[in-house]
DNA sequence: ATTTGCCTAACGAACGTTAGTTTGTGAATC
DNA sequence: GATTCACAAACTAACGTTCGTTAGGCAAAT
């Protein structure tokens, strides 16, 4: 991807956040680059192009995210709280693009859309598979992996919602406050 | 609300929750109800008039909810999983016009979209209150009200995007099981 | 000399919405 | 009981606008 390109990706997707993929047009993303609409063509195939590459660019760091994790780290409690770490660094470096993956993917069509679930699926697999390392190692309660997993993921997408930059709180901050609050429900 | 206007209004529900609002064309709607586009104007003010009834709708019953639990209820371990119950109940018993007040409020403009907000500010102090007199009473542990109200909010929402029906957890175990993760995450 | 990045101009399709009209139904009047 | 009336709910037709996108060209940088 050339400097120009990647530019032009990191504008259209601090105006993308704003109203959602949806309600914002080629011409609004334009507008922002002042440039004419018919020159993003010149970067990009399509509107949904730029949906397609956010939304798989984030999947990305969030697979290689869970394999780190799953490579060095032994047990359970670990290994859940590194990976709220890297999942939260992970959306507060890419805020903008974080929330175009969390809000507009189903605005993927057809065959991206199936392959984005898929990687969503995997990822969330992932984290399904260290609470039941946690339920096998008896630290953490017998309970429902799934549901577990679910809630887990929600209060940490939910960041996006509220996160600031240059508020109170940073990264690390909030991983940690999430993991002892998450940790708390689950140990024994 | 004439029965014919509230029958349309599920059904548009019913297809806006899929593609979401902005996605979703006046086309969309019609061609599900079998009318024609027009004739939804037979109704409704504007498109946005749907989304906007449907959001209100949701808040209203939220609000109710919540001074329900602050007339009712005395100490806060109580007050906290007769929300989260109130709150599973509303967003499960309306699933359709859940989706959308969660994930499509954003699209309502100017005055909506700022009475929407304030609304929804309410509703989430209501929580932070119930989390603070959970601290006063010495069973919550000293945390940030806003994070631990944030964090609870997510978890609870997040339920419309797994929620079925027809499976295996019924409003009441979801709330039962959420409350006693979150409650694990606050109490001394 | 080739490529990159942008331009102007315009396409057809889809959008939300309107004006005005017709149809069906149930109540009121003869 | 038949006729009239009122109204709700749908229709047809079309409006102006905005949409995503394409074709083709031009200028500056490599």
């Amino acid at each position: 991807m050339t400097k120009r390109k990647r530019e032009i990706l990191a504008q259209s997707q601090s105006v993308l956040k704003e109203k959602g993929y949806a309600a914002t047009s080629v011409r609004d993303i334009a507008k922002a680059l002042e440039i004419e609409p018919a020159s993003l063509y010149s970067h990009f195939k399509s509107k949904e192009d730029i949906l397609k590459i956010t939304c798989f660019e984030m999947a990305d760091k969030f697979e290689l995210a869970v394999k780190e994790v799953n490579d060095i780290y032994f047990n359970a409690e670990e290994k859940l709280r590194m990976a709220i770490k890297l999942h939260v660094e992970i959306l507060t470096q890419n805020l903008d693009s974080a929330i175009i993956f969390i809000r507009d993917w189903r605005n993927l069509s057809d065959q991206s859309l199936k392959d984005f679930t898929a990687k969503r699926n995997l990822y969330e697999e992932g984290f399904r598979e260290i609470v039941q390392t946690g339920i096998d190692e008896g630290v953490f309660n017998e309970t429902d992996k799934k549901f577990a997993a679910l809630t887990i993921l929600s209060s940490v997408n939910w960041i996006v919602e509220w996160y600031q930059p240059d508020g109170k709180l940073n990264a690390e901050q909030i991983a940690e406050k999430l993991s002892n609050f998450i940790l708390s429900g689950l140990k024994k």
